[in-house]
RNA sequence: GCCGGGGUAGCUCAGGGGUAGAGCAACGCACUCGUAAUGCGUAGGUCACGGGUUCAAUUCCCGUCUCCGGCUCCA
């Protein structure tokens, strides 16, 4: 018998039985058996050491690809298992998937594990792989396995749970054995534990079973693994690279903001260099949503628990809000998480007519929320924050280019501050809980889906993801170095409108529903500065810079024409510092450079005279000596110039 | 909130049952300097906070606050 398999170039090749993946490979070329770690057969992944079943369209899986790396860390989550098995008898073991970068498997052990118990782990997986032991691919039937298992809770369960969760096969599940250890496996693996060669444990956590807090906690070792020594180094390059920027270190360095513990835990101050940042970040966002017709309103902190109440927060969002706080006349006041209820007590303060809709509200609106401790996290994830909130009424013919015109202003505002790799999810009505009507919900998940395909960004969609009051689009961008991150938010709520029974006018003096459109561009100023920070890695455009240019005088004869230069350069709106500090020049360019100023200019005798100063912008390590002041004034402005 | 690890000078960190140390930063003096650290000196700490053990606690124990890495949650 021979197997027909159809090649990724559309050519159909003959191989007789017991061809293996290895040796479709190999008949292709000797280098991508090497890399060979797994085959996709119609879809579905195989072993790369085992016979193909059958005929079918072959893909051959390398270790350098994603796909192939995910092989690679699941046999590492294996070797991973079975070292902390052997090194720690009575040990239960639950789930070891790969992950991004790399694995996990979680343990129920009697103590939690110590930095050095990953030492004797890793030592351990070391010796396992130098022994390249050979993973096997058996099949049992569900009784075998419980069996098989008699001492591995997780691992029952696992199996008793197999054919509900996967539709496999109920009567058997597939186990992998490399020497004496075993477990429960869909695979594929790689052929032998000799494959991995380069693998590293990174840090031990604790985390619940099957995620759910409810249940046991487990501990869980993190680690990862890459196709070579190399590839292992870069990864960790990059974590140091992650670690440089991180926008708790460069917020104290650059002196932006800081989180005083007799504040609280996430809260910051804002130190004037961050508050300059912010302001510039603050007074874009204010002139773009004025330039896209959106109209300014202010509301207080506090409203009293009847406004959250009426809105349901006191329902379903009471956990992330700030306890009540009791006045006078027993009346409670709760410290606001959102700005809607207080937009919607505007459009509702007097009657509206058709002809005003869209009425678009906007607010930089400082919220508090209160978040469990363990998840507070530098600007990322506060307890204070300033949403960048809006939120238009209009009616039913217009929620298509309203949702349109929405997306388009917030790609416009991440695109401005350099953010130009886009992904955004589109979250749909979910199944059991919702609100509203059924043809409202499909004309607005509709026009988010058009708007999304209009803007040409990649969506995904996550069915049944969205609130209960309505769909939404969520936007996530990706910073300098890859990494994603949720910021802006346009999300369509049909309860609102409800709960506070808005209505307006129609052109046949009919009362009709408008619908409520909740959209934060920045998500909050606070996060958007911390990703910005980690995106520039502190080295912001020069529009954003708290300090744009330096001025550095040679000696202490130039302080004057120092503050000359500076004087010039503040009246065209640049701003400088002048470093008039006791201190060698070196000294002061070295300042400058790390506290990452756009431009530094050095002056001298020959500038006083000339009146010209030196220029040097960062990144470049030469400068530009005798250059006339007024192209110095011209070049900065230029430089520093708003994106509109 | 849960699991683990931390909190020593402004920052980075060493130390350790007998009331603490370095580098950088700060301050002073000298140097007056042309593109990434001039030299010398001075000052600076209730060792997060509260309790306990002890002749003695910054060190050991307990609690609280807080930070870090995860889990859960999320802008």
């Amino acid at each position: 018998m021979a197997i027909e398999l159809t090649l990724p170039d559309g050519s159909i090749r003959e191989f007789p039985d017991g061809t293996t993946g290895f040796d479709v490979a190999e008949s292709i070329g000797s280098r991508l058996a090497k890399a060979a770690v797994a085959i996709e057969l119609d879809g579905a992944q195989l072993d790369v050491h085992r016979p193909i079943p059958m005929s079918g369209a072959v893909r051959i899986i390398t270790q350098n690809t994603e796909e192939g790396r995910s092989v690679l860390r699941h046999s590492a989550a294996h070797v991973m298992a079975q070292a902390v098995l052997d090194l720690y008898p009575g040990a239960k073991f639950a789930i070891g998937p790969p992950i991004t970068d790399g694995f996990y498997y979680d343990f129920s052990v009697d103590r939690p594990f110590t930095p050095e118990d990953l030492e004797r782990i890793e030592q351990r997986m070391a010796e396992i792989i130098a022994e390249d032991q050979t993973f096997e691919r058996d099949e049992v039937s569900v009784e075998e396995g419980l069996e098989l298992f008699a001492d591995q809770p997780f691992k029952r369960e696992i199996i008793e749970g197999v054919d509900a969760e996967e539709g496999a096969d109920a009567n058997s599940v597939s186990l992998y054995r490399n020497a004496s250890f075993v477990d429960l496996c869909r695979g594929p693996h790689v052929s032998s534990t000799g494959k991995l060669k380069a693998v590293k444990l990174m840090r031990a956590a604790g985390a619940y079973w099957r995620g759910d807090e409810k249940n046991p906690q487990l501990q869980r070792i993190y680690g990862t693994a890459w196709e070579t020594q190399k590839e292992l180094a870069a990864h960790l390059e990059r974590l140091e690279e992650a670690e440089r920027r991180d926008h708790r270190k460069l917020g104290r360095e650059l002196d932006l903001y800081s989180f005083p513990n007799e504040l609280g835990s996430g809260l910051a101050v804002w130190h004037p260099k961050g508050g300059m940042l912010r302001k510039e970040i603050e007074d874009y966002s204010r002139r773009v949503h004025g330039q896209y017709g959106f109209e300014f309103v202010n509301s207080p902190h506090v409203a009293k628990a009847q406004l959250w109440e009426t809105s349901g927060h006191l329902g379903f969002y009471a956990d992330n809000m700030f306890p009540a706080m009791e006045l006078d006349h027993a009346d409670q006041y709760i410290v606001k998480p959102m700005n809607c209820p207080f937009h919607v007590l505007v459009y509702k303060s007097r009657s509206r007519s058709y002809r005003e809709l869209p009425l678009r509200l906007s607010e930089l609106g400082a919220v508090y929320r209160y978040e469990r401790s363990g998840v507070v996290h530098g600007l990322l994830r506060v307890r204070g924050m300033t949403q960048d909130d809006s939120h238009t009424f209009c009616r039913r013919d217009q929620v298509a280019e309203e949702l349109n015109r929405h997306l388009q202003f917030v790609l416009m505002l991440l695109r401005d501050f350099g953010f130009d790799e886009f992904e955004a999810d589109l979250s749909t009505r979910p199944e059991e809980k919702w609100v509203g009507e059924l043809d409202l919900w499909e004309l607005a998940t509709d026009s988010l889906r058009e708007a999304l395909v209009a803007a040409e960004i990649d969506f995904q969609v996550a069915e049944g993801e969205g609130a209960f009051y309505g769909p939404k689009i969520d936007i996530h961008i990706r910073d300098a170095i890859g990494r994603r991150w949720q910021m802006s938010t346009i999300q369509v709520d049909f309860s609102l409108p409800e709960r506070f029974e808005l209505e307006f006018a129609t052109s046949s003096n009919d009362r009709e529903r408008p619908v409520m459109i909740h959209s934060a561009k920045f998500g909050t100023v606070e996060r958007f500065v911390g990703v910005l920070v980690e995106h520039y890695a502190g080295a912001f455009p020069g529009w954003l810079a708290p300090v744009q240019a330096s001025v550095i005088p040679v000696a202490d004869r130039h302080d004057e024409y120092a503050e000359q230069v500076a004087g010039e350069l503040r009246a065209a709106g640049v701003r400088v510092d002048v470093d008039l500090a006791i201190e060698t020049v070196g000294e002061k360019i070295r300042r400058a450079i790390t506290d990452k100023h756009p431009v530094i200019l050095v002056v001298g005798d020959n500038d006083v005279e000339n009146r010209t100063a030196g220029i040097r912008l960062r990144g470049e390590d030469s400068e530009r000596r005798g250059v006339p002041l007024d192209d110095i004034v011209a070049e900065l402005v230029e430089l520093c110039e708003r994106p509109r």
